[in-house]
DNA sequence: TGTATCCGATACATAGATGTATCGTAAAGT
DNA sequence: ACTTTACGATACATCTATGTATCGGATACA
């Protein structure tokens, strides 16, 4: 097979022009990220931006379409995982810590944090990427709420909302804590501590109180 | 007294660029406005904008800080008010219709969303504006969370967690309420009764089950 | 190894935004 | 009413970003 060595010049160029601008657009914003910074990032001139893309918005569109996959495969893949190592079955599940690693996998550093904001405002002046962006986050719903499922059903927890309502529920919370975190200026680690703390008391407000 | 037409001239045309340049950063965002675009909306040239501000930026930071007092105000001003009305010591109070009463104040409309979601963002990136946001965001808890005491001592409510706790949740899930409301393109009317519903199935979730 | 092609670098033309200096007029003071 | 001052308009110089056309070297293939 074709090594990386081998791998297409090109295909090599658009990656990491696109991880330049991924770190340019988290950092200064897509307005304020000029096509010269992003090459400049990514070690290249110009000429291979217009090569290898129309418009930075193209490049942006793009790069969305990406982080909303990706997120989403992050999170159907831990459900599996999970499921996997039987999580759900044994005796003494501690959903939080369930729903936390799940959540956890869909959370990111600061700049990711930075990169999704810029997409969020994006996505409420574009008709086409709200859409795309609200489809994600569907799915984000519906992968969280199956875990809940999951977690209902292995262990002997009851939710008082369903698990659709409990799920968009958490994330919402989630992803406020981090950015209000994020503003604080926490690290990595402190950002999810501050996360999850968050999430707990939500979590102890959406199960059914023994 | 001085009337509005002896009004200095330098404040309503000071006034007039704000109320554009809000109108305009919602639109395009920070970096996408021009100090053209900014003008022409408020119906002036250039010149006018360098003989009041610095930069677009000085602009963006007043504005910040007066968008973030009107809302801090307005809430105060809700409290008074359902204070005054003696709403607190009635028997049959409605605790959601209150607290909805008082987040709809801080609520604006499609442009309202679109300017504070702008102001998110760059606060983000700025360490001041980041603490100038948060420390807003704790003012608004702080007068959300009296009024939820307000509820808790006047009726015969009791919720499942302190009073900031309830009020800082209510208002994450409000905003993220209204950013997809806003993102899926609804009109005002509906954006408000989405992010109602949204909050009623929370507010029962803090709510001591009876 | 020679050759064709791909692709990023370079150079240039253009557009748009910024900031400043100057001018003219509306407003304030007497 | 006359003068002065305040302030927005105009004109200009500059800077930055964009997009394109062309060039040259690396890469693929024989």
């Amino acid at each position: 097979m074709t090594d990386v060595v081998t791998t297409r010049r090109r295909d090599v160029t658009r990656q990491r022009l696109r991880d330049a601008a991924a770190e340019v657009f988290a950092e200064v914003g897509l307005d304020g990220a000029s096509v010269e910074a992003i090459c400049e990032r990514a070690g290249f001139t110009r000429g291979a931006f217009y090569s290898n893309f129309e418009t930075k918005e193209e490049l942006f569109l793009e790069l969305a379409g990406i982080v909303a996959r990706e997120r989403v495969a992050a999170v159907q893949a831990r459900i599996a995982e999970l499921e996997q190592q039987g999580v759900f079955t044994e005796a003494h599940v501690d959903a939080l810590s369930i729903i936390q690693s799940a959540l956890d996998v869909a959370d990111e550093d600061r700049l990711g944090i930075l990169l999704m904001s810029e997409i969020r405002i994006h996505a409420l002046r574009n008709p086409k990427l709200a859409a795309a962006y609200l489809a994600q986050d569907e799915e984000m719903v519906r992968g969280v709420a199956q875990i809940i499922d999951d977690v209902a059903r292995g262990g002997a927890l009851a939710f008082r909302v369903s698990s659709e309502e409990a799920a968009r529920l958490m994330m919402t919370v989630w992803e406020g804590a981090s950015v209000r975190a994020a503003m604080a200026g926490l690290d990595y680690q402190d950002m999810c501590r501050r996360s999850n703390e968050e999430l707990a008391r939500v979590a102890q407000l959406i199960l059914e109180p023994r």
